[in-house]
Order: structure tokens, then sequence, then C-alpha cells
DNA sequence: CTCACTCGTTCACTTAAGTTAAGAAATGAA
DNA sequence: TTCATTTCTTAACTTAAGTGAACGAGTGAG
């Protein structure tokens, strides 16, 4: 389990026998069930996640409903907003499966990356590929239809169709359950 | 006009007279003319943006029209995603209005980065920062109608209303110029 | 000044998403 | 196993966005 975070981490910088253990000394490691949510709106919490195994999202409460704004799922990294901003949550975070997640706290990380500058230097290659990332799927999501972004999904990560819910997936993709359901059928018809 | 730039820095790390006496050696101010286009489909640049007067967007050509995806004006700053993954660029970045921008070389950013360690820090601050804005943005849009997401932006960045083409925020709001038009008529309809 | 072009708006029509409701299927707890 | 609940689908109807076309206003090049 321990080689999925150092894999990941290899992608970015190198790390000695020394480094490794620092890390492993700090007990991240944690498994959650399906259905535990990790952070509640509101809350002003310091903690974020890298998911070994399972999946979580990010869902808003709007009108007394939810609305999944986002997956994360092996190898992904997860910040959320109240960490960087220290202002209450807008979201809640929540196991969609049961789960293996590393939790770190920023003030551990800002520790570590004082003692180990090459920290500082993955965090910010880090941030800025996903943000770059981010900014490709933001631009993917506005120049494209319902439909189209049914089909991109299919493409780029068929496993959510397959271990998601239904509803969840829809507000995902900007729409309602019936018209997800809908969708598809159409999709089907086409075939 | 480097007050803005410094004023910026300001905002996350401190600068000795030194540090910024070597930002200013690299002269990196730079004025565009309204139109010009800053970086072309399938291009690999190194350029980064920082904007200092005046405002620049992204857009793609997709079936022979523009879509509008973002603007950056006053006091943001823009990593293409071709400087981040080395890859051709997928869209054109052009200037909407004359402007005086930054522009940096990643060459030159690592080495300032290697030689003044704050520069890392900074650099790995604003990169968190942006993407957990970039985030809750994202997730405003999936979670609202085009309507609302017009008058989110009449809240938000009502200048933008003011100094940018409609097509061109049509885009930027996911829906087509004929659709904001009507969208617009509705809610004056409303009041 | 004129002509061509772009831009924003409007209209009629089409298409697809939102809404409300109902029912079947799957899930989970007692 | 049973019963309640959640999840997914379908349907009928409403609402809003997409499409194609037309028009006037504004802009820029010559």
């Amino acid at each position: 389990m321990h080689d999925i975070l150092f894999d990941f981490i290899s992608k970015y910088i190198s790390l000695t026998e020394d480094e490794k253990n620092a890390i492993l000394s700090l007990d991240l490691f944690r498994t959650v069930k399906k259905g535990t949510t990790l952070l509640k709106e509101g809350q002003k919490s310091k903690d974020s996640y890298f998911v070994l195994k399972g999946c979580i999202r990010i869902y808003y409460l709007i009108d007394g409903e939810e609305k999944t704004t986002s997956f994360y799922t092996e190898m992904d990294a997860l910040t959320p907003h109240c960490v960087i901003n220290k202002a209450p949550s807008k979201y809640f975070i929540s196991c969609v499966e049961d789960s293996i997640l590393t939790v770190s706290n920023s003030d551990m990380e800002l520790e570590i990356n004082s003692k180990f500058p090459k920290f500082e230097l993955m965090c910010r290659i880090l941030s800025e590929e996903l943000l770059a990332k981010q900014q490709i799927n933001f631009d993917d999501f506005k120049t494209s239809s319902p439909e189209q972004r049914y089909l991109n999904l299919l493409q780029n990560r068929p496993d959510l169709i397959q271990r998601v819910p239904q509803h969840q997936l829809a507000s995902y993709l900007g729409i309602k359950p019936q018209s997800l359901s809908r969708l598809r059928a159409r999709i089907l018809e086409k075939k």
C-alpha cells in the first residue's frame, strides 16, 4: 500500500530512505467505510487527502438536494478549499466506496516542507499540473453539451460510470438524473 | 506600473530591494495592442502572463467557431497548459483590450526559483490558491443554470459584462449569443 | 463617404433539459 | 424474509436553449 504513495511521489521528486521513513513516521494511512463523511459544510478542516484505493466525492447541499461536483479515485489528491483559504467549507466530502486514503494535516505539511525543500517543489509542480488539468477540464465542460460530456466521460473515466450512482453522475455532468437516463437511452437508440 | 506587480507579490512573500532589482532586470513588461494573438493553437510556448492592465482571453477554435472559455484581467496570472505539460497548445490567447502584461519564460522562472527559494514558495501558494478558486468556480458553474451563471457574473465580475463582446461572454457562460440576448431580455422583463 | 463586415437582437421553429409523477428494481435494516 | 427506502427509469408536459434567418447599428478599410 505504501508503494502506491511512493510511486506517485516518484513522478515528481526522488526520495532517500530517510525521507521515506520521515513520511511513514507521520502515520498518514486510513481506511474509511463507504458512506463516511470526511468533511461537512461549515467546518474548518486542515486535512488533505490522497486516494490510494476507493473513491470519494465532493457534494453541495443546495435546496435540500445533493449536488455532486467531483470524484477522486486512485492516485488523486484533494486539498479542500477550506484548507487553503481558511474559511468554513462550502461542501461535504464523503466516501463513495470503502477506501484507503492518506490524511495529512496542513500543519504537518508546513513542517515537512520547511524541513525538506524538495517537498515544496513537489507541491508546486503538483498544484500547477492539477491547475492546468482542471482548466482544460472546465473548458471541455463549457464547450460541450450534456450528451458530449457523457460521451467524454465514457472515454476518459469509464470506471466512474460503473462505480458511481447515476444521480451523483448526473449532477457531475451538470444535469438532472432524469435527463441522464433519457440521454443514455437516446445514445443507445442512435447506435 | 511596477508597483502593481510588487503589490501582488507582497500578498505572498516580502522582497528585499536586491530581489526587486533582480526581477526588474528581467525586463518582463510588455504593452500589447487589442487583437494581438499571444499564443496559437498547436504552438509550444514557454511564456506565462500576468495582467497589469487590460484583458486577455483564452479561446478554442471548434468547427470554425471561436469558443471563449476564460478572461484574465488586472492582477490575474495565467500559465498556459502547454507550458506545464510541454504539449502543443489546444487554444489561442488573445488581447481583448490594449493591455500591459508581464511575460515570463519558464526557463527564467526555473532559474529564479532555484536562486530565491522564496519564489518557489510563492508559486506553490499561488497555484494552490488558484486551484482552490478554480474548483469553486467550476462547482458553481456545474450547479447553476445559464441564467444563474449570468446573474452570478453580474455580481462577481460586473466589469466583464461591460468590457467584453457579448458573443465572447456567451461561450464563457456556456451558451450561444442568441441565448444570452434572450436571457438578458427575460431578466429585464422580470424586474 | 461608401461598402463590406461584424455584432447584437429578434423571430419562428426544433430539440433537449427541467419538472412532476408514477412505478419497477435494487438495497438495507429489522 | 419482509418492509421501507433508495435508486433508476419512463412518461407527459413545461421551459429554455440550439438553429437558421433576417434586420439594423456600429466599425473599419479603402
